[in-house]
DNA sequence: AAGTAGCGGTCAAAGGTCGA
DNA sequence: CTCGACCTTTGACCGCTACT
């Protein structure tokens, strides 16, 4: 336990490397891909040998320093994981899929260097270094992974911009073809404004859901623009995309991002909340929406903790439908494509993260998520036509626009209207 | 830690450290710089963590020995610190860790292989056995390997009796409480009879529809029958899941077992057909899902040339949705055991069969299917409504209960309408 | 031949547990 | 409530192997 406090104030980032990313304290080395000390480092073999999974008393957003790093061993091995930490690294208890000899154990003999008998790989190293299936990409691959890190980098500004004080004031049209905001330098560079306070909330009213909704979409498409396959697109394609997801992005954006209030709360960034109580002056249908939100998208978020990288890649994967409504036929393959590629980049993630085990079950519950995500999407679809034809709802012509694909007119933007919550 | 023990020259020191410092007692091992004894370290660290200040109740003098260590715990503190134990030594709290008396309950969840029973075994299995990795499986996988397999041999009755000429004449209800014909043992080695001739199509009828659909609602009864899961239900959640299924199970069934006839062409097993031509006499709506069984259902498995034993776990995954309307709270949970049990044997069986890179691909885009599933299953569920509102469609009342759930009449069973193709 | 980086293993010494 | 026998967890240090 060297005490000694490492003087941060020295900027230099040559330094990195000396220091532990995961609790700052000095490293001593790379170990698993990441400069750690001796501590995380064998805090993460053992965890990862011994099978563990710990539960972290608060809401799993503990800080991890060197003085305190060991008071949640769940966050610990967290952020073990977003430094970025590979499990594949370690050498005892493999991959039960390629099936590899261990000779562990009693024997220290190395003379049995046939082991046993299964070895499928015409190059057997007796000696394994973590190199093999893992660090072998091919081009595609590594592609497809750096894909998935565009996706993961946007979606660490997602709460940026959705906490920020932003004024759009554009048309659906502009809004769709102009740059994404994601990718302006002077955007990514500026500091996170100060979250709003989540201490004090108040029950949401309409004008919270219209507020949010708006800012959701336009959240929405300034993220879809970051999409490569996207940008290629057609604006009827780009807008049909949208009009899928009107409903469902918002709500998974809602899910994620709302702090943990107890299974039944939404909260908005500015303070207002939804739980199960009804409400009477919002449209018939918008109740059992809520139920859905909590019961099949909040709560499975929350059990299976996914990871804002996971989450980043599911949202793209839910969103590039190649099934949804209009879209012209010969821009589904492509859409197919990517979509492709981002789940197999998003296996791999995992497996890295969790070990092929549960990362099979983990992959499967989170694609089957996107069942929960289509019901939505029809049954939505189907009552805010409903809703409108009632005129329950006073849309404002950004949200028509999005929804049921209002022509835009000639040359005016019709601005957001924006209800100030 | 490492010890440096300092005793090199030392003449007694060897003796000395087996001493506490603090009361005589035998020491076990240096605690905080000095040895001592379990008693003494855990005091002195108690002490510190909760800052507490004793005050002696005579003159501060007090002696401190093994037999009267508790009697002033101010002089034993000011002992610790005297002999030299070091506060600075003391850490930061850290993460629980549970039980650690042998003799009580089973470790802190985890394995959730062995939870059922009491069984708390004398040897706790938490303790490291690096052994299971590789190509041995564990209780629970083989469990649901066994599942996926009967599921794959049922699967491979359901061509036999979809070809049969088997008449069910009974309700609804009737079908869903009798034991299964796939479970019969002269079902299952009676010979399959000869194929019906798919060489001679002709365009189906409104009755093939009808006849078609009751008859794979039928099979989809028995099938249902043989997942242990369902067995275990209540009726009213038998049900929820049948009807949530109505539409899209026959509609899995009649893409993967038609003939090819080109992309765009489902055979039934009486040789009559649809393809993508209108057919005006049928409901609005009806020409729409005809277009998502060809372009998102049937083409997806037959690009992916999905196998029998991968199909029958899809039908059973996306049958056993925890998310289906009208289920009880408490049936949703062991649905959806079951379905991720399903999934990872699926996931087994594919990297069995195409290896583990192929797998995940192939997995991801078949549990991606579950989308256009949903999507089906909520769009025809409103045309249905309609339809019949609208009664553009004689629903047979064997339909109606299965689709709107309409009370079981008290006596007799309502015989299904067998329309004779 | 010697050096180094990064694996896994070790065990003294931390902290946690729970019946007495 | 405190005590302390007994338990788990931690991490500085070590040996080992592969690759310079």
């Amino acid at each position: 336990m060297a005490t000694s406090v490492p003087d941060a104030g020295t900027s230099n980032g040559s330094q990195a490397e000396e220091i532990c990313l995961v609790c700052n304290d000095f490293s001593t080395g790379y170990h698993y891909g990441v400069p750690s000390c001796n501590g995380c480092k064998t805090f993460f073999r053992r965890t990862i040998m011994k099978k563990q999974v710990f539960a972290c008393q608060y809401n799993g957003t503990c800080t991890i320093d060197k003085s305190i790093r060991c008071a949640c061993r769940h966050c610990r091995f967290e952020k073990c994981l977003k430094v970025g930490m590979d499990r594949n690294a370690i050498q005892q208890n493999r991959d039960p899929i390629g099936y590899t000899k261990r000779t562990r154990r009693y024997p220290p003999a190395k003379t049995l260097t046939a082991s046993m008998g299964v070895s499928p790989p015409a190059i057997v190293p007796q000696s394994q270094s973590p190199q093999q299936s893992v660090n072998e990409l091919t081009a595609e691959q590594m592609a497809e992974d750096v894909l998935l890190q565009t996706l993961m980098q946007v979606e660490n500004q997602v709460e940026k911009l959705r906490n920020s004080n932003f004024v759009m004031q554009k048309s659906l049209i502009e809004a769709v073809l102009a740059t994404s905001i994601f990718l302006d330098p002077q955007f990514i560079e500026s500091p996170m404004e100060p979250a709003h306070n989540y201490d004090i909330l108040r029950p949401a009213k309409m004008a919270d859901y219209h507020y949010w909704h708006e800012r959701e979409w336009v959240i929405m498409i300034e993220w879809a623009k970051t999409i490569p396959v996207y940008k290629e697109l057609d604006l009827a394609d780009k807008l049909a995309l949208l009009r899928y997801s009107a409903i469902t992005y918002p709500a998974m954006i809602q899910c994620f991002y709302t702090p943990d209030k107890g299974p039944d709360t939404i909260v908005f960034p500015n303070g207002a909340y939804f739980d199960r109580n009804p409400e009477p002056e919002r449209p018939a249908g918008f109740q059992r929406k809520k139920f859905q939100m909590l019961d099949n998208l909040l709560k499975p978020l929350r059990d299976m903790r996914v990871d804002i990288n996971e989450f980043a890649a599911a949202k793209a994967i839910f969103f590039l439908n190649p099934d949804a409504d209009d879209l012209q036929p010969d821009t589904r393959h492509p859409i197919a494509e990517t979509r492709a590629s981002i789940t197999n980049a998003l296996y791999r993630y995992m497996v890295k993260r969790r070990g092929s085990e549960e990362a099979a079950d983990r992959y499967g519950k989170l694609l089957l998520l996107g069942t929960v995500i289509a019901t939505m999407a029809v049954e939505m679809k189907e009552a805010v036509v409903v809703a409108d034809f009632f005129e329950q709802v006073k849309f404002s012509p950004f949200a028509k626009e999005l929804l049921f694909g209002v022509k835009h007119e000639a040359n005016g933007g019709t601005p957001i209207s924006v209800v100030t919550p």
